[in-house]
DNA sequence: TGTACATCAGTGAACGCGCGTTCACTGATGTAC
DNA sequence: TGTACATCAGTGAACGCGCGTTCACTGATGTAC
């Protein structure tokens, strides 16, 4: 999407809102790129995403307005940035467990606690990355964020499908369609009311989920 | 919570941030309190949660901003309000259908079927209340409202919980909380999806959704 | 039933602050020959 | 390997706007007797 000039200089690219505008091409700007997402992931943990403004993300990174300006529009472009980082370290994870077999349903109790792992998983990634929680919300929150999460549940899902298949599980397209996205939609809310409420006890919680999913797929032709 | 003078004057009651302040004790004055309410709640509908200002509410409800400022302290104190609304007539509908025999497990597709008929009423009172779908997603992403949705949750698998236990279900009672609390997590998922994808086929996504409830429901002990 | 008075309900106008954003510029890095 | 030049990367300073919020006030409603 970016052209490039004589001495490989980037040029903006002209999608509007959330793209990433200059893309970074010496090594100084790359890491200012990350500074700038550093800095705006630790300060969603501190003060959350209703208080986020471009000015505290400039102070926190250490930078002057303009340097942010040069590689997002606006707050919404860095956290689509984020989001996406989190949904494809997610999905990285999610598509080992399934390549490796996981999602079948011959063993009950050996593939609810398969999905177990695999969900913890998912909850310590977004745990793990600054500000996470609140990445998660506002993919949810923010209509302009839905398709960075939709997309990463459409795929895993479509990756899900493919291995059913490969089993020779009986049921339509359509079904198989409609059953791998609950599938992956319903890990991805049990996942994330477990990373809401510390409260909860999150391992029970999940086997719970996962003991739901896996007896559902029992019951698909 | 709040004291009265001598001609039943109301005085502000002193919670923080979210409590509504002077409750109104006029004809006139809950009128003023309604049409805040409405004007926030058509607002949203237009302009979405993130450029929902105090003075545009005020101007919206034909107000001056100390108008609105004597009932709520804030924008999260309508949407407060908003979301205890919208919980609230979830709630009185989901009971009515739990009260009524719903949530057991005897015959798989009468079950399910009223599940979805459920769920369906729930997704149509959301889509019904103006800004509706923006209430929904504040209630997941602000945590300071948090405490709204997860009492109406609770209170509703408590009631569901009361069923069983008068059916004879023979699992503990911390498997039976966890059981409802995720049953109706689920189903609040389900139709949060539904409100939010439109080209989903909801009908069926909520069908499956309630055949993995029900299915989950019979290998309870 | 009328009147004086207390209280409620809302107005008009303004405030300081911090937001998003931009301009003209300087220093750093890479490239051509 | 050195130098001139193009391009990249980031600075300093400022802007206008609309935000949340408040003050002193007026008109509306209810109450006591």
């Amino acid at each position: 999407l970016s052209r490039t000039t004589k001495a490989g200089a980037a040029v903006p690219n002209a999608d509007v809102q959330l793209r990433t505008k200059m893309r970074p091409s010496q090594d100084r700007s790359r890491a200012t790129f990350e500074e700038i997402l550093t800095a705006t992931g630790e300060l969603l943990a501190d003060i959350g995403f209703e208080r986020l403004t471009t000015n505290r993300v400039c102070e926190r990174a250490g930078l002057t307005p303009p340097a942010v300006y040069r590689y997002f529009p606006n707050k919404y472009a860095i956290l689509a940035e984020l989001g996406r980082r989190l949904m494809s370290a997610q999905d990285i994870d999610v598509l080992e467990f399934i390549d490796a077999g996981g999602g079948g349903r011959d063993d009950l109790e050996l593939e609810v606690s398969r999905w177990v792992d695999s969900m913890s998983r998912t909850v310590q990634i977004t745990r793990d990355l600054p500000g996470g929680i609140w990445v998660m919300r506002a993919l949810r929150a923010l209509p302009n964020l839905h398709h960075v999460r939709l997309r990463s549940r459409d795929m895993v899902a479509e990756r899900l499908r493919r291995q059913w298949r490969a089993r020779g599980w009986k049921a339509s397209d359509a079904e198989l369609e409609l059953a791998s996205r609950l599938t992956i939609e319903l890990m991805y809310s049990a996942t994330e009311m477990v990373v809401e409420e510390p409260d909860l006890d999150g391992p029970k919680a999940l086997e719970e989920t996962a003991r739901m999913v896996v007896l559902y797929h029992r019951a698909l032709p």
